[in-house]
DNA sequence: TCGATATTTCGACATATATCGAAATATATA
DNA sequence: TATATATTTCGATATATGTCGAAATATCGA
């Protein structure tokens, strides 16, 4: 019937709750837009490829605590990778996990 | 910063809530197996582009309540259609909103 | 080492969610 | 009209989630 297996599928809808809260999407979506994914492993903070927790939380109206807490759950999902620079923790969308909801929304349109 | 709307991020979040259930995600990715998006308008059940509720339960350990609340859930988020066809209600995925959803995914990638 | 900045952990609480079972509704058919 | 099939509605319940504030931890710079 489907072509994802069972633990494929589970994955993916850990991925959509991480995406299910409007800020968790906005910090996701900042990281999409400040990122350039497809570039994998030539990950740099120096290129603005990635953004510490402060600037996610920024104009978002929720305390760093719970940005904290929207982090690790977008980590926890797989989507973002997340590396401790001095006093911050750089944060970027993993590219692979990108091209694989990509695909998941474009097979059915174009396969 | 984010090229979407705030109600665009909303409607989005809502999306992937809806997503975030390995149930709901299954039966989800049972209608767009099964029907063939791109034909926008020739929505046909006998075609076999859709399914009915029950059709979307089986194999799922759930009872028929639960499925249907599921279904009114996918529906609410706009990623299915539904039509009453004598005493089944068929369903089917807005291929309108799917083609939203792979342009969500690929847009970063490409653009 | 002390203070400032950045982030996490923890406990609390209000709200949302997934699921069930029983009862109600809609449709088809004998 | 009575019965069977398909689906929804409703109420209950256990669990998960989003958010906060306070306290803890990590790193940098004077």
């Amino acid at each position: 019937m489907s072509k994802y297996r069972d633990d494929q599928i589970k994955q993916f809808a850990e991925i959509f709750k991480a995406l299910s809260n409007p800020n968790r999407l906005r910090m996701f979506l900042h990281l999409v837009t400040c990122c350039v994914p497809g570039t994998v492993g030539s990950f740099d903070a120096e290129d603005g490829v990635s953004a510490c927790v402060g600037d996610l939380g920024r104009d978002l109206d929720i305390v760093p605590s719970t940005v904290s807490h929207h982090i690790k759950e977008l980590h926890r999902a797989g989507l973002i990778r997340m590396e401790r620079r001095g006093q911050k923790i750089e944060c970027w969308v993993d590219p692979v996990i990108l091209r694989g909801l990509a695909r998941f929304f474009d097979k059915p349109l174009t396969g």
